[in-house]
RNA sequence: GGCGGCAUAGCUCAGUUGGCUAGAGCAUGCGGUUCAUACCCGCAGUGUCCCCGGUUCAAAUCCAGGUGCCGCUACCA
């Protein structure tokens, strides 16, 4: 039998900022439902990677200093960059593309010239707004009341030339896509494209710019480079090596059988592409899905809102199994949800420490405990449960047992056998649908199922009198280490690290990790070599955890701040005569205490050279202690007037260096040579 | 403005094509248990299913109107 391909693929990002839990949501998304296809045994491609081109990108790395290109390497290549966050999540992907290599570079060409020969490319005018001084082009919409959003001026219309798809010619055939196939998915999705963007008229697209260079330039007519649509969309082609000689497995991978998406990009997805690829006469993606968005307190999660939370932080405190499972357990993949700190520690304390965790480590420490870590042979599965989980696995008709005693324990035993063998059936059906929430659903059943039988057999009660029912604990327990080892089969996809510990802890050989092997009872070998391990999720104190979280991003809000931060100098002038009245004077510091009832206030008692003490009040106890300030020699203004403060008086002021570290307030008092005597004026 | 989505228990949400006393998890209360990560098992609740009409034997579900929140509105990557 050949074997099946599965090809999927994230989209891909814009590295014109760090990623954020989002981006990390919809990449594990995508590497579960690889891993899942693995699992099954397909021979899959999973392609990520990072659309590297455009405006946005050219400003942010001339405001940064460095050219696009080394602007991009940094966020992708750099440190706690793109691969580095997907190397952490533990992303499978085979294959990584950027917009920016040269292979990509040629195929876009030739690309576009292929739609260009068809005649479904063709030269027309764009027209906009210019804004003379700046020498810029805006949409409409992208003016601020009408005015141009750098500099606020008055715009002028103008016409750009440009280059345009003819998407128009599509319409029909797009229409008939999503509507009468199940290419776009959630089915929901269909409606608000066709409503929004079929029944108005589809309009030709832009599909080239002159209005910055940091692009594909097209190679038949210079001054002229590929916009997004053409360039960042083809990735999905190019990196299996369409028109390229970099790769060679477009014929065997495409079409993919899934493009995941966020909601935000699924016209581009599910419009523009098949029309596309409708041009390019080549075969459609099989599905395109659309998931939903992480919402922090109801709203978007953005940069500019300052609320992006971070993945690298998540990973760090709780696992990045942990982190991959609550994404994956918590949200219904098609749409949005709300995520919060305290939903991610209450789910993995409920579902991973007190469900899952639990049930390893009690069964695990049982085995040792009653058997030293080896069941006796013979105490694996009967015919009567193999018979019984094959029903299951296959949902055929539910095998009916007849009990002439109700109190028999063999009806608490076939009960999970049979919901355990039958657990892949239903995970597949959810996880082939996109539904990877329900899949989780499905196995926390098992799993809740298998701790209650735990109760139901009470091993502790057993055990007291071995002779007696050793046999039956033994069963018991066997039965327990197969629920853990089909669970843990069909969790491997979304937590692969874990899942490997516990195969190691319930001694479960390779042949027995299987997805074969997921809907065959009594797998385990019954003299597996049993060890209880560390807890594989440490049950998390809420408020200690969430306040370490929130020490944490303060951290990292900090350190995002720039190090070394001065007021900016200021540009009105002052004559000379005025700067020549401030009488700027060294002084000594006599004596110098804490004002009472004051968080800020320092007393200092000043040599100013007159013979005569002077008091001044400053308020820099936060950055002094008044002991170490006696002795120094200082700068004072001495001719301000007396001012009351806290009902003393100060007469001047004392002259310090002000500047912001990390968003930190810093303040040094001038200091001179203590050389100088006292009175001495600065001029 | 146009289009789309959402509104169900204290919280987060399920509720297929209208149909049995409207569900799950968390949180709360009570009981059981001690193998285990103070965990697990059982029981118990509570709801003007946003409002107002309509269709129907029957509406959380369908239709019309209203209120509130969110998103999109094509040359923004």
């Amino acid at each position: 039998m050949e074997q099946k391909k599965f090809y999927l693929t994230t989209p891909i990002y814009y590295p014109s900022d760090k990623l954020h839990i989002g981006h990390t949501y919809c990449t594990v998304a995508t590497d579960t439902i690889a891993r899942y296809h693995r699992l099954k045994g397909e021979d899959v491609m999973f392609l990520t990677g990072t659309d590297e081109h455009g405006q946005k990108i050219e400003d942010k790395a001339k405001e940064a200093g460095v050219s696009p290109k080394a602007f991009v390497d940094h966020i992708v290549e750099g440190d706690r960059g793109v691969k580095d966050l997907w190397k952490l999540m533990n992303i499978s992907n085979d294959r990584f593309i950027r917009t920016t290599d040269d292979y990509h570079v040629e195929s876009v060409q030739k690309i576009f010239k292929k739609m260009y020969d068809k005649g479904d490319i063709y030269k027309g005018t764009y027209k906009g707004k210019y804004c003379k001084p700046c020498e810029s082009f805006w949409t409409e919409s992208q003016l601020v009341d009408g005015k141009c959003p750098d500099c606020g001026r008055e715009v002028q219309d103008a016409e750009e030339e440009a280059y345009f798809f003819r998407l128009s010619k599509y319409a029909d055939r797009i229409r008939d896509l999503l509507e009468n196939t199940d290419f776009l998915q959630p089915r929901s999705r269909v409606n608000e494209m066709v409503k929004n963007f079929i029944d108005p008229g589809l309009e030709d697209l832009c599909v080239s710019r002159t209005s910055f260079s940091w692009g594909i330039p097209v190679d038949f007519d210079p001054g002229h480079v590929v916009y997004v649509w053409v360039d960042a969309l083809s990735n999905y082609i190019t990196a299996l090596g369409y028109l390229n000689d970099r790769y060679h497995d477009y014929d065997h991978y495409w079409p993919a059988d899934v493009h995941i998406v966020g909601k935000e990009i699924v016209r581009f997805h599910s419009i523009i592409w098949p029309a596309m690829l409708m041009s390019m006469e080549v075969p459609l993606p099989r599905h395109v899905f659309g998931h939903g968005w992480l919402l922090l307190d109801g709203g978007k999660m953005s940069k500019s809102k300052g609320n992006v939370v971070d993945p690298y932080i998540l990973a760090e405190h709780f696992g990045v199994d942990a982190l991959r499972f609550f994404l994956m357990r918590t949200f219904p993949f098609g749409s949005d949800g709300n995520f919060s700190n305290e939903l991610l520690i209450q789910t993995i304390n409920t579902d991973l420490a007190n469900d899952l965790g639990n049930l390893i480590s009690r069964t695990t420490a049982m085995v040792q405990k009653y058997f030293g870590g080896q069941l006796p042979a013979g105490c694996g599965a009967t015919e009567m449960e193999k018979e019984a989980a094959k029903s299951a696995a296959s949902r055929a008709s539910t095998t009916c047992f007849g009990f002439d005693d109700p109190n028999d324990p063999t009806i608490f035993d076939l009960d999970l056998v049979s919901k355990a063998a039958g657990l892949r059936f239903d995970y597949e059906e959810a996880m082939e649908s996109f539904a990877p929430h329900k899949a989780l659903d499905e196995v926390f059943h098992v799993i809740q199922r298998a701790n209650k039988y735990i109760d139901e057999n009470a091993p502790w009660a057993l055990a007291k009198d071995m002779e007696k029912n050793g046999r039956r604990l033994a069963h018991v327990l066997y039965n327990l280490l197969e629920a853990a080892r089909i669970c843990a089969i069909l969790l491997t996809p979304f937590m692969p690290e874990s899942c490997a510990k516990i195969f190691a802890q319930i001694g479960a050989c390779e042949g027995c990790r299987s997805w074969d092997s997921a809907a065959v009872w009594g797998s385990l070998s019954d003299t597996a070599a049993v060890t209880k391990g560390e807890n594989l999720f440490p049950r998390l104190d809420m408020d200690k955890a969430l306040a370490q979280l929130e020490a944490a991003e303060a951290e990292a809000k900090k350190a995002a701040l720039p190090a070394v931060e001065v007021e900016p100098q200021l540009t009105e002038k002052v004559d000379f005569d005025t700067f020549c009245k401030s009488d700027f004077r060294v002084v000594k510091v006599k004596a110098c205490e804490a004002v009472k009832k004051s968080e800020k206030l320092l007393r200092f008692t000043l040599d100013d050279g007159t013979g005569t003490d002077r008091q001044i009040l400053s308020g820099i106890h936060k950055f002094y202690e008044p002991e170490e300030l006696v002795g120094k020699t200082l700068v004072a203004i001495v001719n301000l007037p007396p001012r009351k403060m806290m009902g003393l008086e100060s007469n001047g002021m004392l002259i310090s260096a002000v500047h912001t570290e990390h968003g930190e307030e810093k303040l040094h008092l001038i200091m001179v040579d203590d050389a100088i005597p006292a009175g001495a004026k600065l001029c």
